[in-house]
RNA sequence: GGGCGUGUAGCACAGCUGGAUAAUGCACCGGCCUCCUAAGCCGGAGAUCGCGGGUUCGAAUCCUGCCACGCCCGCCA
């Protein structure tokens, strides 16, 4: 609790200074080490188990002799000497105080223009749940930087000239819908619902394409053909670059539009082969050829030995081919350059597949004297019978995902809101639906495998996004509530003094809770873990229904203002957490 | 074979810049709707933190060896 901490570090020092130790440790030292219990014992704590050789006592004696020493003060409540810890529990009022009136401490004084790429999925066919976890990351990431106060770009960079587009384009040229479904004819066919939806139609092509590619008779000619169109594309051929968007276009729109259905949008789309055609590839490799980690194959073929930068295992990075034309790698670092052009802090959420590549990148953005990007890297999101991949077809797309979500959710609904007409209870079952969906991936560490499964990620109770809207509505029905019985309670901030007596439990819990939201925050967008946040969320819902059960703010038909300001206080909160999870604040559910 | 990542109750998962009784949810057992939404609240039970060594006053956390799983090791994208 950096609040209480920054307000009573001077006594703390102070007190273990008269006994005779260096207090340049209790910076460090004193901290919220209650974190692994919830809710925590006390506020700071203060180990002094390293002070007890200097001074030759036991760790519990000076504990107990530090919280005799320390001067009474406002932000106080208790200080007790716990096992050698010297515990200290903030005093409710001075936090009542702090948190209503958002004496937080100040932020980032610089301000921070922060680029994120994230999704970047092949335009080749409709969004599933394995690339579901890169897009919800990316855009949770997103959301919680603006939340902390950075101006962020999310960006997608469309892979507009690789095999997988080109595989589309051909299919599209060379295909009739006959013989596609004919090679399909083992395999589900199209969802009716999504038949008018242009990525579920084309990735049939592409599927199809596939296959003759593997196990048609003229497979040789048609590989062929397709290297033909990926070679012309990446020397910058701009006929065959229009005819790849046009069929990659209605496929990365029909994913947007997926995308959008759980809040996700882009600030900026940029192509791929924007720097081929613009010259930055070719005036980047020369330039990688004068570096003097440049080494040169038998065919011509370029690369740096990224092993004389600490790089091991395969320390061969090749950046042009020996017929000249650049590789996927190469365009990246192109692109990097340009990104660094557009901000001072650069994120990208990669899979795991990507780690050896971003080392590459990132040694070879430093070799050029650029920084490296930070990166989130996450690993693949599985089926229980295994990965999950557009070309074979074995997918959960993202557009089933969400109608399940919605059904379900629509049956909770009718089960506890009979009352409701369909088009309200549509609405809340499309915003618990969706919300549960980003929650279930959000709230799982980024690198942990991560395996789907319909239960979890159709589980509505607590530990889940509706736990935390529900919280969220109570607050908003205590708000009608107060309205109705004194409008005028709304506009008031509240003014004074809380109360002195003791405060209900629950109460304290909120607005220790509260007291924390910005330490959580900031950590969470210094490391990028959003799993850390999507924790503090649940938590925060807890406290606030600890808060609900003990304190009424309606009492016999009589406001407590001050019950009222805390739950204002908690409701914005929540507010402004959802938001920045992607989970929709519902007023009512 | 080499590099990187992961391993925590029956299941899922947090905690990893060393600190107290390892948090949370599901499932399981028991209690709470004449009072602001019970998608809720309260209580109970459940853990050799993969295994072995080491460092330390103190290790789930740091070091090291081993085991299991995943990803990568293309002049592919």
């Amino acid at each position: 609790m950096q609040l209480l901490k920054s307000d009573i570090l001077p006594l703390i020092e102070k007190a273990v200074e008269a006994l005779g130790v260096d207090s340049g440790l209790v910076e460090r030292m004193l901290q919220a080490s209650t974190e692994h219990t919830w809710p925590p014992a006390c506020d700071l704590s203060l180990p002094c188990f390293q002070f007890a050789k200097t001074l030759n006592m036991a760790p519990a004696a000076i504990a107990e002799r530090l919280s005799k020493e320390i001067p009474e003060h406002e932000a106080i409540h208790e200080i007790t000497a716990v096992n050698g810890f010297l515990n200290i529990t903030a005093s409710s009022s001075w936090l009542a105080d702090h948190v209503l009136n958002q004496r937080t401490p100040h932020r980032s004084d610089e301000r921070r223009e922060v680029l994120i790429e994230h999704t970047s999925a092949n335009p080749n066919g409709p969004f599933h749940v394995g690339r579901a976890r890169n897009a919800i990351l990316g855009d949770t990431l997103v959301r919680l930087h603006r939340l902390w106060g950075d101006e962020v770009t999310a960006e997608y960079y469309v892979d507009d000239m690789g095999k997988q587009v080109a595989v589309l384009a051909w299919a599209l040229e060379n295909m009739s819908e006959e013989e596609v479904e004919s090679l399909l004819k083992d395999r589900d066919p199209i969802n009716p619902q999504w038949a008018q939806k242009a990525d579920h139609q084309r990735v049939r092509w592409y599927q199809a394409a596939q296959l003759r590619r593997k196990e048609s008779p003229d497979a040789t000619a048609i590989e062929a053909a397709i290297g033909t169109l990926v070679h012309a594309s990446e020397n910058g051929d701009q006929g065959v670059l229009d005819s790849f968007e046009r069929a990659y276009k209605p496929v990365l729109d029909g994913m947007l539009e997926t995308l959008g259905r759980l809040g996700i949008h882009y600030d900026r789309f940029t192509k791929e082969s924007v720097f081929v055609t613009n010259g930055d590839v070719a005036e980047l490799m020369n330039e990688l050829g004068q570096l003097e980690i440049n080494g040169v194959a038998d065919n011509g073929a370029q690369y740096l030995d990224l092993g004389q930068r600490g790089l091991k295992g395969k320390t061969e990075f090749f950046y042009r081919r020996g017929d000249g034309s650049s590789l996927y790698a190469t365009r990246d670092i192109a692109y990097h350059r340009w990104k660094w052009t557009q901000c001072n802090e650069l994120i990208n959420v990669l899979g795991e597949d990507h780690r050896l590549q971003a080392k590459q990148v990132g040694l070879t953005l430093e070799e050029l004297g650029e920084r490296r990007p930070e990166v989130m890297f996450y690993s693949f999101i599985k089926l229980p019978e295994g990965k999950m991949s557009t070309r074979r077809g074995n997918v959960v797309f993202m557009d089933d995902l969400l109608e399940e979500a919605k059904a379900h959710a629509t049956d909770v609904l009718k089960e506890r809101r009979p009352d409701l007409d369909d088009e309200t209870m549509a609405h809340i079952a499309e915003a618990v639906g969706t919300s549960a969906v980003r929650f279930n991936i959000i709230s799982v560490s980024p690198e942990k495998g991560f395996t789907f499964r319909w239960e979890d990620a159709l589980s509505f109770e607590a530990g889940s996004a509706p736990f935390i809207m529900y919280s969220h509505t109570r607050a908003c029905s205590i708000r009608r509530k107060v309205r109705d019985v004194d409008p005028s309670y709304l506009d008031q901030t509240f003014q004074g003094e809380g109360p002195t007596d003791e405060m209900p439990y629950g109460l304290v819990q909120l607005l220790r809770t509260l007291a924390v939201h910005d330490d959580q925050l900031s950590r969470v967008v210094r490391e990028h873990r959003p799993n850390l946040f999507a924790n503090y969320m649940l938590q925060l819902s807890m406290a606030y229904n600890m808060f609900y059960r003990d304190c009424y703010v309606i009492d016999h038909g009589e406001v407590n203002p001050f019950f009222f300001a805390v739950s204002e206080r908690a409701r914005t909160a929540l507010r402004a957490g959802m938001d920045a999870l992607g989970i929709v604040a519902l007023e009512s559910m």
